[in-house]
DNA sequence: TTTTTTTGTTAACCTTTACTTAACATTAAT
DNA sequence: ATTAATGTTAAGTAAAGGTTAACAAAAAAA
């Protein structure tokens, strides 16, 4: 089930409600990591950078809105969607949570189809994460610590100008690279090369990967597609 | 209460219910229009491009989730965020509204309060629109990253004369170019083309979007006009 | 080191596409 | 009605990219 790369955090007291939303997490595609208290998430937080955090509400040593004001004070977290889950119902908790910089509020019992459509929702909107060292485009990973290419299950070690190709290409899918751009990145302002050096190394990766990939944009330059 | 500029679209078929919601966002400060079913909704919502919609979902002649599904599918609304609002409370409803498309789904009654918390949350998201390198007329969105027309849910990817010369006259719309212009800003000033290169440029692009877009100004040049 | 293999670059040629033009038709203005 | 401007079409031309093979350079292996 690994579809996606997104990495959420689940902070609550009662570890079989933990254990229960990461298994549906998990199941979902989804990368876990779990805590048990406000301060615990905190600290969890900070060092696996989640892309979600599922809050408790109530928690000892540190309640769930209190977490919240204290991530939203921190820069590195401005970007992190925070979803708020608990069995305060009523409607003074919910906007509290709300206007403490929560992005949903669900309240308990948890249905998991519902939760997973909830988080589905708040995640599709984030642009996909730039974690530097990986790369993930479609059935690509870019490995740029290892200089590995994973493709449909198969991993493939290229050589350096054709690597450097793709993972320019690949940084941005769909943003069209002009000629002098790939050169100036790829090859650096100091060499100079023909003109038709480019074109013989993406003859190279379309031969590796197929044709559906890099897209010629005629007069400009070359683009990725997914 | 002019604090944000933010523009809301309320779509529902109880014109009592569509007014009490816009009087609630209207004292918070947004920008409201409203819609009476799903089709006036789309037809609304592509001249005034509001930044977030209010779906009913039962709704006569176009129901909520369908409105959602079409509007999803025009890259125009992509960054466009839905909220349902609706009294079928069910879960089975509430998670085929979000897997639409849709960005939050609040159960009816409405808490005024409770709606401004969540409507407030979503648009604390949103990127500051108008990205550059995107300019939406009409029903055009020109991509220059990614050198692509998006034209009623069709992309086009034109040569790169067509392109430019689009691009030159979606820059102003209703504005008049002139012949001179044209050449200069789409040519060059060193290649001199003949007379008639400019209309056949201009006729391709009618055969691709109609003949509606591109207006003759007899004896000064072209514009383009929605 | 020398040999072998891999990678990078180039030149020559081929293919495709975009662009331009010329000739003629049509339209709009005076 | 006449004229000037624009529309249309098809054909020719130029430009850009694709392909291949040969060679050079670098890296790895012996």
């Amino acid at each position: 089930m690994e579809k996606n790369n997104f990495k959420i955090l689940v902070v609550d007291d009662e570890p079989d409600i933990v254990e229960f939303i990461a298994y549906n997490l998990k199941k979902e595609g989804y990368d876990v990591c779990t805590a048990n208290d406000g301060l615990d998430g905190i600290k969890i937080a900070e060092k696996e950078k989640p892309d979600l955090i599922i809050l408790d509400i109530m928690m000892p040593r540190l309640d769930g809105v209190e977490t919240c004001e204290h991530l939203r004070r921190n820069p590195m977290f401005k970007n992190t969607l925070i979803v708020f889950l608990t069995a305060l119902g009523d409607e003074q908790s919910e906007i509290k949570g709300l206007n403490a910089g929560a992005d949903d509020y669900i309240v308990k019992p948890i249905k998991p189809k519902l939760l997973l459509s909830r988080i589905n929702a708040l995640l599709r909107r984030l642009q996909p994460s730039e974690v530097p060292g990986k790369n993930q485009i479609g059935d690509f990973i870019i490995d740029m610590e290892q200089y590995l290419v994973h493709y449909k299950n198969e991993h493939y070690s290229l050589p350096r100008k054709e690597f450097e190709l793709l993972n320019l290409l690949t940084s941005k899918p769909g943003k069209v690279f002009h000629r002098d751009e790939i050169l100036n990145k790829v090859w650096g302002t100091e060499v100079i090369v023909g003109d038709r050096t480019i074109d013989v190394h993406i003859r190279k990766l379309r031969q590796r990967f197929g044709d559906d990939h890099i897209v010629t944009v005629k007069g400009i330059g070359y683009k990725f597609d997914s």
